[in-house]
DNA sequence: TGCGAATAGTTGAGTAGTCAAGTATATGTC
DNA sequence: GACATATACTTGACTACTCAACTATTCGCA
C-alpha cells in the first residue's frame, strides 16, 4: 500500500519523460536494452530484470514496438525465444531521454543523499525486489 | 517497478489472511478503522491514510460493505460525508485476523531487523509514502 | 528415437487501481 | 441572501498489470 504510493510517486515524477514520447516503464526497457550486450535481450530476461511476468512484458512491449523503438529478432538456435532489440530510433530516443531521466532522478533523491539509503536497498532485497 | 515488486511480495505474503475471508487491503482498512476513535472514519480520511484516491476507496469498500464488515453512517452536520464504520462482525474479523497478520509480518521482516530500516522509512517519506 | 517434461512466449479473463467529469452539499463574500 | 467556489463522494472509461490456459519448441533419457 505504502510502497505502491512510493512507486506511483516515482513514475508520476518520471512522466515528464513523455516529452520524449515515452513513459517511465518504456524508458526502463530502453535502458535495459541499451545496457545489454548487442542491445538485445530475450523477453524472459526483461521479465526478470523488471520483475514483471512474461505476459506483462508481452503487453508492455507491444506499443513500444508499434512506435518503432524496438524490434523482434529470432534466435536461430532456439525457435521459442524472440529477442527484443533496440532499433536505431530506439537508441536515439534513449540517448535523448537519458539526461532528462537523470535530472528527474536527482530531483527526486539528491545523489548526495543516496548513500543513506543502502538500508532501504537491503530491505528491498529482503522483499524480493531489485533496485533499478 | 522495483518498488511495485516489493509491494506485490508483501501483499502476496499477506494473502494468507484470506483464511479469514479477507485480503491484505481489506485488513488494512479494518486496522485503520479499529485504530480510529469510535471505529469510524470519513472516506476521505481513509483515502489519505491509505494513499489511494477517493474513487479507489469507493471501489475498495464496496465488497467489504457487501460482506458486512463495515457500514455507512451519515454525518448529521455535513450531508456530503459518509462515515465508514466497523460493524460488530468487522471488529470480530479484525481481531481474529490480527494475530495472523502479525505473524506474517514477523515472518516477512523479523522484528529485530526492523530497526535497521529506519533509513528506508525516511526514503519512503521522501517519496511521499507512509508506513502502514 | 520417440515421448514426457520443461521452457518461451502469447492470449483471455479478471483485478486494482487511476483520472476526469458529474452530483450533492457547504461555505465565504459582497 | 444569492452566487461563486470549494469539498465529499461516485461513476464511466481506461491502464497496467496478474493468473491460468494455451501453442510451439526443445531437452533428457529409457
Amino acid at each position: 500500500m505504502s510502497l505502491a504510493k512510493a512507486q506511483a510517486t516515482v513514475s508520476r515524477r518520471m512522466d515528464r519523460l513523455n516529452a520524449h514520447g515515452i513513459g517511465f516503464t518504456d524508458f526502463v526497457i530502453l535502458h535495459l536494452l541499451h545496457q545489454a550486450p548487442n542491445g538485445k535481450l530475450r523477453r524472459k530476461d526483461l521479465a526478470e530484470k523488471t520483475n514483471l511476468t512474461p505476459s506483462g512484458i508481452t503487453r508492455l512491449l507491444l506499443p513500444i514496438e508499434k512506435i518503432g523503438l524496438i524490434d523482434r529478432e529470432a534466435n536461430e538456435r532456439d525457435a521459442r525465444v524472440s529477442y527484443v532489440v533496440l532499433t536505431a530510433a530506439g537508441r536515439r530516443t534513449y540517448e535523448e531521454a537519458k539526461p532528462t531521466a537523470d535530472a528527474l532522478a536527482e530531483d527526486l533523491i539528491p545523489a548526495d543523499q543516496l548513500k543513506k539509503y543502502t538500508a532501504a536497498a537491503a530491505l528491498f532485497k529482503l522483499l524480493g525486489a531489485t533496485i533499478i
